[in-house]
DNA sequence: CCAGAAAGGTTGCATAACGAAACCAAATAA
DNA sequence: TTATTTGGTTTCGTTATGCAACCTTTCTGG
C-alpha cells in the first residue's frame, strides 16, 4: 500500500514526474538554478524541514538531477549542484513560472532577464519544426506506426 | 502540522506547484490533453484510486484548471474539461515529456506530431526576444529595480 | 590547543495524505 | 423493471510530511 510511483506507466510525463514530481523536489531544483548550493541555504531559502530536504536531495542525486560535491578540506562539507540533466529542467521551471504569472499574476519580485541584453525572456511555447507556436489543439497523438491514438474510451 | 503549501512563498514557481504539484495532478491534466473527459476514463487510463481522483479533480476545478460540465439529461453525469488555463499547461507538460525522453529514453509508445504536417514537434526551449535559445547560464535573476539578485547566502 | 558554533545529517513522534476496497445513490441500459 | 454504470463517499491501514531534539564532524575565535 505504498504510494504508487509513476515509473512503470509507459508514459514519459509520468516518468519525469516520478523523478521530480515529489512535493518540494522541483522547488529545490529551482532554488539550485538561483545559485543555492549548500544544505543550510536550501533549508533557509525554502523553509523546508531538514529531513525532507535530505530525502529530496538524495533522491535528486540518485536520479542524476544533482550531484553532491565534497568541498570540505577533510570531507564532510558538501555542495549540491545541478547536473546537465538538472540544468535541462530550466525549460520546465521557466514554463511553470510563466504559466503562474500569466494566470495568477506576478507572485515574484524576481524577474528573469537575458544576461546579454537585460531584456525579459520570451514566453516559452511549443513549436513545430518551422517555429510556429502550437497549442494542444494543433497537435495529434500518434502511436509508433503513425496511427492516430483514440483515447478516452 | 499540516503539509506546508506553497502559496505564500512569494514565488511564481511555488505558486504553480501549489496548484498542480500534487501527486497525480499533472498526470490528470496530461490525460485530459489526450482527450479523456469522464471520471471512469481517468480512473482506468491512469490507474488512480477513485477517492484520490475525486480529490484531484475537485482541486483542479477549484484552481480553474478544469471545469465540471453537466452532461446528464437530468444531472448526475459529468465531464471534466480543461479550461484555457488548463490547456495553457501544454507547454509545461510537453517540456516535461521531452525532458524525460532526452534523459531517460523513449518511455512512451505515443508521439506528438503537428496536426497539419504530421511532423514531430520542435524541442521546447527558453528563448530571448530575438528567438535565441537560452540556458539557465544565459539568464540573470533581477529584482524589480533591475538589480541583480545575489542568492545562496 | 581548546571551546563553541556551524554544517549536515538522523531519530522519534504527531498529523496529514495516499491506496484499496467496500459501500451507496442517481441515472442509464437491457 | 431490473441490472449495470457513473460518480462518488467512507473506512481503514500504510506512507509521507513537519517539527523538534539530538548527534557527529568540521570550522572559527581566542
Amino acid at each position: 500500500m505504498t504510494r504508487k510511483r509513476f515509473d512503470e506507466m509507459g508514459c514519459s510525463v509520468a516518468c519525469a514526474l516520478n523523478e521530480v514530481g515529489d512535493w518540494w523536489s522541483l522547488l529545490v531544483v529551482k532554488q539550485a538554478m538561483l545559485g543555492t548550493r549548500r544544505f543550510v541555504d536550501f533549508q533557509h531559502n525554502l523553509g523546508i524541514a531538514k529531513n525532507i530536504l535530505c530525502n529530496r536531495l538524495t533522491r535528486l542525486v540518485d536520479n542524476g538531477v544533482m550531484v553532491r560535491v565534497d568541498v570540505g578540506e577533510h570531507g564532510k562539507r558538501y555542495e549540491y549542484r545541478l547536473t546537465d540533466k538538472g540544468r535541462d529542467l530550466f525549460t520546465v521551471v521557466t514554463a511553470l513560472r510563466q504559466w503562474s504569472e500569466r494566470w495568477n499574476g506576478e507572485k515574484d519580485s524576481m524577474q528573469l532577464v537575458d544576461r546579454q541584453t537585460g531584456e525579459p525572456l520570451a514566453p516559452v511555447t511549443v513549436q513545430n519544426q518551422q517555429g510556429q507556436t502550437l497549442t494542444v489543439r494543433d497537435v495529434r497523438f500518434v502511436d509508433e506506426d503513425g496511427k492516430p491514438l483514440e483515447e478516452a474510451g
